[in-house]
DNA sequence: TCTGATTATGCGTGTTTTAGCATGTTTTAA
DNA sequence: TTAAAACATGCTAAAACACGCATAATCAGA
């Protein structure tokens, strides 16, 4: 075996797994794990992957991790607030949950819209309230120091006297097999009365929050009535969900 | 797995939720939790992620309105504050309004202090749960968009069923002949209620603003217990004061 | 095809990195 | 105040590594 075959072989394999183990060409190729290391050391060198004990790892693979998580998703989350936006009328009630993307959405709002606002979340509220024809209404309660939001019996029993149009709720876990989920469970108890406060309920998620879940459940499918991503409707990433009861956006 | 992937897979729970625990790291991956902490304690040396006991969380997720901005009158205001600080003991309960004096002292409340705060300010609260052994509780009702606090019947139905140690209300007119006033009947109706729900009153207020008078009255000044300034207590400005039944700072 | 030079490969040796475990300490929350 | 969780630290075994060297493969020119 050629020397240019057998590193080609190598690009081959990270390009398809996005990473290599020395041991594993080594067994593949029945050559030494030597000559793997100085394969690698050299396409390294090259710049064509980076080296990391035990291996190598695709240079696009790692590089995106470091630079950007300032502002990670953020374009996506705007996308979807430009989504929401669709969703919102005039002299609707609303509910909303805490959340950077809802920040985002609250600052998207057009300024011409009448409405009423709940929610649970201080930071929403005051970017709401910049906008002079929304009301917006504070569900009280205890001030979590993690998630800063609202939470605990006291929100519970309020929520439990209102009746709005829309619920907005961001996800945290989101799944066909396990619906809604959450890993705190003072935030699922929230949740679950804001659900039950609302005529329909919209789940905002960027995609890559979908499939997967967390320890405990909020809610089923089909308690949602819209699913807001940042992907198109009829993206494949969404096809679980296309058959199902609920809208996508 | 390599160490590097395994990295950029916590750097991406952490994109995605905000926090990681080092246990559900460790679950996940089927790794022990000294490599996850090991992970974590390497990230943070890179500037990656924020280290916290028990996991690590985003270094973006950090609340944002630190920007210092130019508060009128600041120095005068971080003077009252550290006045006020005096006036906290542990285990109290506090009742607090807004304002930017208030948030001054929010910042510069101790962090061993051990107390509840009550607050119709979402910014106050939100300053206040920034320090771990405070437990904050929001009155919520209707944002004010002007003076972004809570008002409204809500606020004052919730007021009448609290009863706190100390109440701090910011003044807007405070004179001998009139009393403490303020210019807004709802403003008015919440500070009464603030009022009556607090075993001691203290008044916050600027020395410019003493001596001066707005139309409605909120309370007689034999209600106050402390009148905090940025004055020294016997300066001659305040001696309207010093022979009523009150503490000044 | 042969020969010498060059390069590539595998192996032995000793070193470094890594991950899990045991121990004792600190932090946290009740 | 106390018990549990999270932590730091040192240690160990195994894996990955670098290096030198011997041998094998490759190639150029006669």
């Amino acid at each position: 075996m050629l020397k240019d075959e057998r590193q080609a072989f190598i690009m081959r394999q990270i390009n398809l797994h996005n990473k290599v183990l020395s041991t594993d060409i080594s067994a593949m190729l029945n050559i030494s794990e030597d000559t793997v290391r100085r394969d690698l050391k050299e396409m390294a060198e090259d710049g064509k992957v980076l080296k990391v004990h035990g291996g190598a790892i695709s240079r696009s693979f790692h590089y995106p991790f470091n630079a950007d998580n300032a502002v990670y998703a953020q374009a996506a989350k705007q996308q979807i607030a430009q989504k929401i936006i669709k969703l919102l009328k005039n002299d609707m009630v609303v509910l909303t949950g805490g959340g950077t993307t809802m920040i985002e959405l609250a600052k998207s709002i057009p300024d011409n819209l009448r409405a009423t606002f709940f929610t649970i979340s201080p930071l929403v509220a005051l970017e709401l309230v910049e906008h002079r024809n929304l009301t917006v209404i504070s569900i009280g309660g205890q001030l979590s120091p993690s998630s800063h939001v609202h939470m605990g019996a006291s929100v519970i029993n309020q929520l439990a006297d209102i009746k709005v149009d829309l619920c907005l709720l961001g996800a945290n876990g989101f799944s066909v097999q396990d619906g809604m989920t959450d890993s705190d469970w003072e935030v699922v108890q929230v949740k679950r009365a804001m659900i039950r406060a609302a005529k329909k309920l919209a789940i905002i998620s960027i995609a890559e929050k979908l499939n997967s879940s967390q320890r405990m459940k909020v809610c089923d499918l089909n308690q949602i009535n819209y699913l807001i991503t940042e992907l198109a409707p009829d993206n494949h990433f969404l096809s679980p969900y296309q058959q199902l009861d609920m809208e996508l956006l």
